[in-house]
DNA sequence: TCGCTTGTTGATGG
DNA sequence: GCCATCAACAAGCG
C-alpha cells in the first residue's frame, strides 16, 4: 500500500484517532523497534499526549508533548483503529492504548520499515536520511531545477527519495504513463515541455490519490486500475502493456503512448 | 519449492 | 565517479 497518498491517509487517521490523546499503555512487537528497546519506547511514551503529526515523503512523524515516534510502513504497513476493528490482529506490531480507551495500531505483515524513537526534532534527520522535497509540496521551479541536474533513468529518479520524496513503484508508473514518458528515458533527454508535463502529472496524480476516500486502483482512466492483470492493455489506446524490470522494480508501460525516445 | 510482491540500503560490476 | 542491478530484510500467496 504505502506511498505518499497512502501515508497521507495514515496521517489523517492519526489525527482523527490519536491527536490530543495521552498514551495510557503501549504494546509492541520488539522486532519492529529500530533504535530503542521496548522498555525505552514504553517509558518514553506513557503519559505523553500526541500532537499534530507530520508526513515527510513516506515517513510519518508522530509528535507528542515529549518524544516522537517515526513510522515507516515498508510495503505492507498501515494503521488500524480499535473503533474499526475491536480485536488485535497477528500482524499488529504496535498498539497505543489511549486515554479514551481506544487503541491505535501499527500493522505490518512483512516487517520492512518499523518504528524509531526520537527525543526531539534534531534527531529526525539522522533517521529519515537525506530526503528530497516532498512530491506533493515541491514547487514547479524547484522540481524542474532538480530534473535538469539529474542523470540516469527517469523512473529511477522518481523513486529516489533523495530526489523527491514520496513516490514509489506504483505511482512512478502512473505518473510516467499519464505523462507519456518512457520509464527508461534518460532524464537529461527531457525537453522543457516534457519536464513541465512530468511535474503537472505528478502533482495532479498525488493530489487526487491523497484525497479522502480515494481508491486510486479504481480510477477508471488510470494505469493503476489495470496493472498486474494478465494480458493487460493501455486504458488510453488499448495497446497491450509492456512489463519489465526497470530500476529494480516491476514496471508497466504502454509502448504506443510511451515511446522509448522522441521521434526526431 | 519457487517466484513474486506497492520499500530501502549497501554491495557489486560495467 | 557514475549508473544499473541485485541481494537482503520478512512474510504471505499462488
Amino acid at each position: 500500500v504505502p506511498e505518499l497518498p497512502d501515508v497521507e491517509g495514515f496521517r489523517r487517521s492519526f489525527v482523527e484517532h490519536a491527536v490530543g490523546r495521552a498514551v495510557r499503555s503501549v504494546w509492541v512487537d520488539p522486532t519492529i523497534l529500530r533504535n530503542a528497546p521496548e522498555d525505552a519506547v514504553r517509558a518514553a511514551l506513557i503519559g505523553h499526549r500526541f500532537e499534530e503529526p507530520e508526513r515527510r515523503g513516506k515517513w510519518l512523524i508522530c509528535w507528542t508533548d515529549g518524544p516522537a515516534i517515526l513510522l515507516h510502513f515498508g510495503m505492507t504497513g498501515h494503521l488500524v483503529s480499535s473503533r474499526d476493528e475491536p480485536e488485535r490482529h497477528r500482524w499488529d506490531r504496535l498498539a497505543l492504548v489511549l486515554d479514551d480507551g481506544e487503541e491505535l495500531r501499527y500493522r505490518n505483515m512483512r516487517k520492512l520499515g518499523g518504528l524509531w524513537l526520537v527525543h526531539d526534532a534534531s534527531e529526525v534527520g539522522g533517521i529519515v536520511g537525506r530526503l528530497g522535497p516532498d512530491a506533493l509540496r515541491v514547487t514547479r521551479s524547484d522540481f524542474e531545477r532538480r530534473v535538469r541536474r539529474r542523470r540516469g533513468g527517469l523512473k529511477a529518479a522518481l523513486m529516489d527519495q533523495s530526489f523527491v520524496s514520496g513516490v514509489g513503484n506504483i505511482f512512478a508508473d502512473e505518473i510516467l504513463w499519464q505523462a507519456r514518458l518512457h520509464p527508461r528515458r534518460p532524464v537529461p533527454s527531457l525537453s522543457d515541455e516534457e519536464r513541465r508535463v512530468l511535474f503537472a502529472r505528478m502533482r495532479s496524480i498525488l493530489r487526487r490519490a491523497s484525497a479522502v476516500d480515494d481508491d486510486h486502483a479504481a480510477q477508471p482512466r488510470w494505469l493503476a486500475r489495470v496493472r498486474g492483470r494478465p494480458d493487460t492493455t493501455c486504458p488510453r489506446c488499448g495497446t497491450p502493456l509492456r512489463r519489465a524490470t526497470v530500476a529494480g522494480r516491476t514496471t508497466y508501460w504502454c509502448p504506443a503512448c510511451q515511446p522509448e525516445a522522441e521521434e526526431s
